[in-house]
DNA sequence: CTTTGGATCGTCT
DNA sequence: GACGATCCAAAGG
């Protein structure tokens, strides 16, 4: 199965992650053999985001959003879920993008057997636990580099919609009046709200 | 199909 | 000691 594609530049995640999280729509989330392409996406971050783990100020476990941009963020959650962040704005600006959900391009059977509970194929990566798990990303791969790291976000040439479905963020409390999830439209992978 | 309760534990107060 | 940027299975319509 081929997997082509460059590293985006240290620079496209330097930006606000507002603008930059509905630019990975379209791109592709790599972890070895295991691939999915991007389509779901939330912002966190900033004084204004009352949501977002880097509020109330640096602690152990957000300590990747306050690094360079371009890097990972994984937390663990709801004493059993993993999920992954993408880093950005400069160093010591803490935000980051939720990666929500994906469309799965490669390594379908490696994902199917770490995901025993889904369904069916369309079960595999829409949730931002459930990617992790069916890529295999952990707490491990916290703070390592999309650029050269063990886990890639690649360009593989695929353009980001032009009208991507904007939204309230799943599962938060706080700053639900904010609109910061992007998803592509009708697409069947995109996670569903409780 | 939708709704509901439970699992489970690292992190921070 | 309380609470999650969630998921799953079971129960009900």
């Amino acid at each position: 199965v081929e997997r082509t594609g460059r590293p985006l530049t240290r620079g496209f995640y330097e930006g606000d992650v507002r603008d930059i999280a509905p630019q990975l729509l379209g791109k592709l989330l790599v972890h070895g053999e295991r691939a999915g392409r991007i389509v779901e996406v939330e912002a966190y971050g900033g004084a204004e985001d009352p949501a977002s783990h880097a509020y109330r100020g640096r602690t152990r476990r957000n300590g990747a959003m306050f690094g360079p941009p371009g890097y990972l963020y994984v937390y663990f959650t709801y004493g059993m879920h993993w999920c992954a962040n993408v880093v950005c704005a400069p160093e010591g600006n803490p935000q980051a993008a939720l990666i929500r959900a994906l469309s799965p391009v490669s390594g379908l059977p490696a994902m199917r057997a770490a995901r025993p509970a889904a369904r069916n194929d369309r079960h595999l990566t829409n949730g931002p636990a459930r990617l992790c798990q069916a890529l295999g990303i952990t707490g491990a791969l916290d703070g390592t580099d999309l650029l050269v790291g063990e886990v890639r976000i690649l360009d593989d040439g695929a353009v980001p919609p032009d009208d991507p479905e904007v939204s309230p963020r799943i599962g938060v409390r706080q700053g639900t009046d904010l609109l910061w999830r992007w998803s592509v439209a009708g697409d069947e992978h995109v996670s569903a709200p409780r």
